[in-house]
DNA sequence: CACTGTATCTAGTCGTTGACAAGTTAGACG
DNA sequence: CGTCTAACTTGTCAACGACTAGATACAGTG
């Protein structure tokens, strides 16, 4: 606590803290150790202690986020739409973690912890997912299936394995990816400034794009 | 031509092909100027008479990546699923062009040079984009619809604005990104090594998530 | 309280990098 | 042939990541 004492108290979590600062400030290219030591009020060579380097530095800190993510991705209702909301919710919120955690080359991705939270939150996100299939949005009319005896060939029954593999492409994990597409996109183009004069408030556009991907554009 | 003459003959190009060979060997975090500089064979500063600095390199770098973007786009069929298949190649052949493309923090994103490729793609991918509605996949049969009267309040009529701002959010727009960003997620996913277990081939896969967005996944 | 072990942090150093300044060379043009 | 200019080199500096060795505070143990 007592920044003058010899100890800092809780480096590590002012490191983080002060990474996710620095990286919302100037971006994670120019992240500098010494510049986190300098915002702790530690020399220059502290950090390394306990991180060992600054991939260390990172791995833990996209830990954090994936944990982050999984924590407001549960606290969500569970319904399809709003869980795409919340993971862009999350993204623009944490920006520093967001682009952090998808960018595998600033650390070490291999590290034991963190692939425990990259899985922790890969089963959250898939869980708000699935909903859109076993329970669909109720204040939306059910859409009118052409013929069960002659189904749609474009939408065949959930369960049923596409490609070569064996069960790895059925129809609702292809939905699924394409829902963690559509949201994982959508923040990493708002993120990176490429989406043109969209003044809207990012959550409202996000949700009429999650029901462009609910009902079909076709 | 001739390496060894004081003057290199096309530094310029050798030094933007060597960008793209050493971020795809380890990423645009590790790029060098003086590694580029060696791979070209010329001094370590020579880089800079041509770029000024490394963001103005990379600046020209994602230049180049928007046009070659523009035109893989243009080549295309000019149909729905085929173009975000294309958007989807285009990020996995020039992974490097591609990275930096769309990390606005590693360049100056407000070069006028730029700002016009990145233009150019755009219009080039909502060409591609707006094939959806206009010519839906023959091979496809007709979607019915509910009731004509009373017409789904999901989807409304193209054109129709939803979003506060006068025109800005109808529901074609809302559709153009839904799909760009279900094809910017899938291809960032994939190549950040998000996807687990994914062993079947990238394209295919592409293809199977984009037909969820064209028929719905509700 | 004194002793000791250990985690935490400091201080110093090395090779590398981005950026800048000043000088040198090659090629074009009159 | 002379001059001008773009292209490139050499030299330098501060900052950075990484490493080493040493100093300091804290927790037990007796």
């Amino acid at each position: 606590m007592a920044k003058r004492s010899y100890h800092h108290g809780d480096l590590r979590r002012a490191l983080l803290d002060a990474t996710a600062e620095a990286i919302g400030e100037a971006g994670p290219a120019a992240l500098s150790l010494r510049d986190l030591a300098r915002r702790a009020g530690v020399s220059h060579a502290a950090p390394m202690h306990h991180f060992g380097d600054k991939a260390g530095l990172l791995t833990a800190f996209a830990a954090e986020g994936f944990d982050k993510l999984s924590a407001e991705l549960s606290a969500g209702s569970g319904e399809f739409l709003e869980a795409g909301v919340a993971y862009v919710r999350f993204a623009l919120a944490h920006r520093a973690h967001f682009e952090v955690m998808f960018s595998p080359g600033l650390y070490r991705a291999e590290d034991a912890d963190l692939a425990a939270a990259r899985q922790r939150a890969r089963r959250a996100l898939y869980e708000g997912l699935a909903a859109m299939r076993a329970r669909p949005d109720p204040a939306r009319p059910d859409p009118a299936r052409p013929d069960p005896a002659r189904p749609d060939p474009a939408r065949p029954d959930p369960g049923r394995t596409v490609g070569g593999s064996a069960g790895e492409w059925d129809e609702t994990r292809a939905a699924g990816l394409a829902a963690w597409s559509v949201a994982h996109g959508f923040a990493t183009l708002w993120l990176s400034g490429a989406l043109p004069g969209t003044s809207a408030a990012p959550e409202d556009a996000a949700r009429l794009v999650f029901a462009r991907l609910r009902d079909g554009v076709g």
